[in-house]
DNA sequence: CCCTGATTCGC
DNA sequence: GCGAATCAGG
């Protein structure tokens, strides 16, 4: 794909908000990368973004109170979380039978050592969509219109496209592990 | 090692 | 015009 006048105003919308172009990058999604938009960014002469650059010379010296920093934070992440998920359900067919069985798995509450084969990730090793890196696992986990919704977030292991070791192991063969799952689970019951 | 933007240059 | 490769830096 290549530089419509929507997407060029995207870019230019979220480049102004501060985003980063890795961040506008995964926002504009089709493949393309950070460089692309840092080179687009250029050629548009939208670069060298300052806050209030324009006004340069009177200056902000007040900083945002903390508390309303946070608040800012929060709402990004709400609305974040909620819509660029969906095109990755729609999209992968993997991804939809994942997230089926995603609340499953995350509500086993398995405090010992973990069986290799447990799929529970700990709450505390989860991530948000905007905590994923090129590096981390994608496997979502529970719902994805909910606000604890959670990605797996372990590092990538090579060759595991998007995902762990472990979660591509059952990406590829979704059938087979969903039936040895059931049976761990009927066993623990 | 993770990440950032800036720059170059072949396409 | 585009963006991968590279660079310089936090």
């Amino acid at each position: 794909m290549s530089w419509t006048d929507e997407r060029v105003e995207l870019l230019r919308k979220l480049w102004l908000e501060g985003l980063s172009a890795s961040q506008i990058a995964a926002e504009l999604a089709d493949g393309l990368t950070r460089n692309a938009v840092i080179g687009k960014v250029h050629r548009l002469g939208l670069s060298g973004r300052t806050k209030g650059a324009a006004t340069a010379e009177d200056e902000e010296p007040v900083q945002e109170p903390e508390i309303a920093q946070e608040t800012q934070h929060s709402t990004q992440k709400i609305e974040a979380c909620a819509a660029p998920v969906m095109p990755m359900v729609v999209g992968n067919t993997v991804l939809a039978v994942a997230i089926e069985d995603a609340p499953v798995e995350a509500q086993a509450p398995v405090p010992e050592p973990l069986p290799k084969m447990d799929v529970v990730v700990p709450l505390s090793e989860r991530v948000t969509i905007l905590e994923l890196r090129e590096s981390t696992c994608r496997w979502p986990i529970g719902d994805p219109t909910q606000p604890d919704f959670r990605f797996c977030g372990a590092h990538k292991a090579p060759g595991t496209g998007p995902y762990c070791t472990y979660h591509s192991r059952i990406a590829y063969q979704p059938q087979q592990d969903r039936r040895r799952i059931a049976k761990m689970q009927q066993k623990s019951a």
